[in-house]
DNA sequence: CCTGATACGTTGGCGTGGCCAACGTTGGTA
DNA sequence: TACCAACGTTGGCCACGCCAACGTATCAGG
């Protein structure tokens, strides 16, 4: 009657690189959604808007491009926005082909308090390293995903 | 005419840590599907082969806490791995509520290809880092998974 | 012995994230 | 004018993770 047999993973997964990444992505993601969760949102929703925020007034396409979603899902992710009025779809007069995408007052304030959740959830991620371990942290995984 | 405009995402998430994470975690995951994916196999049942080979047969509720698979979902890929005669589910004469899994000889033999893939999967995934910070990696990765 | 809690395998479903194909519309260009 | 490209949109697929429910079987307590 072993009181816990096996508590994770085979142990070849355990030292491999790739397992340890995903484990770690996945707690990081859980803490990230619990974070939108508290305003409402998913991931799809924060990228967006944050991408708003940053680039302004754009198209659809444009908007997906510049946070890596697909248009189809850009479309899904913008119906929930605007339909909860943090985001404004106007027909661009200049390329009728287009729609503008504008950031609402109301769309502000919410992406404001997903990032104070956020910012928390990176916290509560990274309380168990060191600054200086922090930075590493960061400096391998942009190295990695640079060479993406 | 912008040649590219905006090469990735917005700025914000470029430094933060979750994101950073799961990127690095994507790319990984993209080569580790593509190198599973030449034996025709998942990720989950990659898992559920190598916990057995290494606790030996087992029941799949075992099976899957051992690697942190969903009973359910257990239930499927060990379908597919006895389809493929890479495992064989017999009854359990001591627990009649439980199926044995054993690994095949096809099955060990598969596995072995699979992880062959994968530690070329690890070493193109790492290429980019020295030796020192593919183990700085190695043990901050560790760090983050232990307090999950 | 019986009863109730628990574990098992199985089915079916949901959500997130990522991707692709196709269509009709519009723009730009040869 | 014809053609191709880009746009927004619909609809679909896959991988992974998780949960609820069912019928069967086991086991511990009364």
């Amino acid at each position: 009657m072993e009181p816990a047999p096996a508590p994770q993973a085979p142990a070849r997964l355990n030292t491999t690189p790739s397992w340890l990444l995903g484990q770690a992505a996945t707690h990081a993601h859980r803490l990230v959604a619990e974070a939108l969760g508290t305003v409402g949102v998913r991931g799809y929703h924060y990228r967006l808007l944050a991408a708003l925020a940053e680039i302004g007034p754009t198209s659809q396409a444009d908007l997906g491009r510049s946070c890596g979603i697909d248009r189809s899902d850009v479309v899904a992710a913008l119906n929930d926005l605007a339909d909860r009025g943090l985001v404004e779809r106007s027909p661009d007069p200049g390329d009728r082909r287009r729609n503008v995408i504008t950031l609402t007052v109301a769309g502000r304030r919410d992406l404001r308090r997903m990032e104070d959740a956020l910012d928390r959830a990176q916290d509560t991620l990274l309380a168990p390293l060191s600054r200086a371990d922090r930075d590493q942290l960061i400096r391998l995984l942009s190295t990695l995903v640079a060479e993406r």
